[in-house]
DNA sequence: TTGAAAGCGGTACCAA
DNA sequence: TTGGTACCGCTTTCAA
């Protein structure tokens, strides 16, 4: 049988009481029996049970992360971040994939209040702002990472997406590109790259492709065939920016089906950074995410919501910063990028 | 305030007893008490709190999964499918990245217990057959993914590493390669992997490198330096394996840096078959694992262990496939593999 | 400084 | 068919 509170206590000579003071470090307990208690629950190995002290209104260190995709590199990148900060402040994760579907957020969301999660992380791609609302109105804690509600007051660790559009289009344009196509799926995050994109080119007087439409998924597939469809328009672009790395992946792999070379012959920009890519070949250049960061960041944030008594919302917004490898090249229409 | 058992008795007019039986579906409950108590469950939302029913007994629909790493893509595309397969029945996963270290998985584990998980599912890397036993004799239910202890009785879903190093030694030798190197950590798996490598070797009477020794971690970067090892070495090979994606990326990107063609002048095999395979440039030839399968099998496993009252132990071992791909090419010395 | 006892929110046995 | 109640393992007053 497992060792309880009533175990040490009655090996220790006390009352349970005792013990649990001892334990919580709470009250004032001579040396001599804390020294005592001390040792029997070394002796006995006793560990308090955590279900027991959640009922009377502990945390259970446990918070609930809600991820689109574990699978996908940049979430399970963000994943380990997030964790290995809870890690070193004493919270375990249980971790969900929504897919982007409510109603796996929802169910996700209500179980794991039943189990008395002491509070959330949501990550980018939840798009359910009355859930939200709910948490935040039942006093549970929720912060919010890679994604940014503006509208909406709620604790986020986001990244300047705009700012992440607004630098590819810049650097590919600084390059000497005038014709750029975009691959993005829409959700809030691709939509506010795309923005930031456009009021570079805006800037710039450039124009934007006709071609466009929003994806379906994110995957290296779908990156693939939406590239294709640029690569075999009427105004084929001489770059093309990615939303996410996987998409880049695939518009690479699109350019070498129609036997463009990247990047003399097409530059492809990503997002992200994650493992995929420093793997492609080229090697990407690619607006980096502050993973590690933005994970440690939204962990202290949530630890901070669960343990103390801070009241105002906290937003933070890290800034994007261009990785350049060898996926982008200079482009001037004399020669070197001829098809 | 949260909604309780005792607010839906009272509300409903009828005891606790009652309550708990409807909710259970236990003993007999007049069909008209039964709708009135479900339809005050549904006004008042009533969500059973789980940390007070487990702590009567119940479970906590809740298993601990231990992994060495969940941003390698191979471990979270093993967690995902594993998470998936626990969404359909209903278990939650708790993810611990171990790192390979015991004292992480100790940790975890005294951690996990106290939060009552209802079981464990330990993740390839795990070596720690004391602690396995400790579980076991503590009567935790527990199952091993993705990693065998062939001297141990422990259910398991485990890979036919040995095969898998067979299959590979075997695929590149019928496509003539004499001398293939092999980049393998000093992990289970590996190392089996590798003692399949050697027997097809033996079978062909073709000797094993002896520039090989065995690398720290599993990342691009060691993948690569060891590559770089074998082609500046004295008796370059013609074909590298290496025992996972990432390492095969890396051994890719050594040979670019050495001037050679993958494949026509150095092949290249690689172990998982994770996205990391479709990505590289050639897309990599590979000895697949049924990601998907194990997890799925891993789950079924658990839950079985948890619910049912089955005593004898299971293992269960599947069988890797080679996937075709890009990186490799027949060997033959005159012409074609020149450098 | 210590301990008795009242919960926390359920489950399950036993009576009614 | 229902309800009273002991109990799970711990925390937290309140008295002693």
């Amino acid at each position: 049988m497992k060792v309880t509170i009533y175990d040490v206590a009655k090996e220790a000579k006390v009352s349970i009481a005792t013990v649990s003071k001892v334990l919580n470090q709470t009250g004032r307990i001579s040396d001599k029996t804390k020294r005592k208690v001390l040792k029997v629950i070394e002796e006995l190995d006793y560990r308090p049970n955590m279900m027991a002290s959640a009922l009377m209104g502990k945390q259970t260190k446990t918070i609930g992360l809600l991820i689109p995709d574990l699978a996908n590199p940049f979430f399970s990148e963000l994943a380990r971040s997030i964790e290995d900060r809870g890690q070193e402040l004493g919270y375990n994760l249980v971790m969900c994939s929504t897919d982007y579907k409510m109603e796996k957020e929802n169910k996700y969301l209500t179980l794991l209040k039943q189990k008395n999660v002491d509070g959330f992380i949501l990550a980018s791609g939840f798009e359910n702002l009355d859930k939200v609302e709910e948490l935040i109105k039942q006093d549970i804690p929720v912060a919010i990472v890679a994604r940014d509600f503006p509208m909406f007051p709620v604790n986020a660790v986001a990244l300047d997406d705009f700012m992440g559009g607004y630098q590819a289009a810049s650097y590919l344009i600084n390059l000497g590109h005038k014709k750029i196509g975009v691959i993005a799926r829409n959700v809030w995050s691709n939509r506010e790259r795309l923005r930031g994109f456009k009021q570079a080119l805006k800037e710039n007087k450039l124009e934007f492709s006709t071609d466009f439409e929003f994806i379906e998924g994110s995957s290296v597939e779908e990156g693939k065939s939406m590239a294709h469809k640029y690569l075999s328009g009427s105004n084929v672009p001489s770059a093309i920016f990615a939303c996410n790395d996987l998409l880049a992946a695939g518009a690479i792999q699109a350019a070498k089906e129609n036997g463009l070379n990247v990047p003399e012959q097409l530059s492809v920009i990503g997002f992200d950074n994650t493992i995929i890519a420093r793997i492609v070949e080229p090697p990407l250049t690619t607006i980096a995410q502050p993973i590690q960061n933005m994970g440690e960041q939204v962990m202290d944030l949530i630890v901070s919501l669960i343990e103390g008594d801070q009241k105002e919302k906290i937003r933070l917004t890290l800034l994007p910063t261009i990785v350049e490898r060898g996926s982008t090249f200079k482009y001037d229409n004399c020669g070197v990028n001829e098809r």
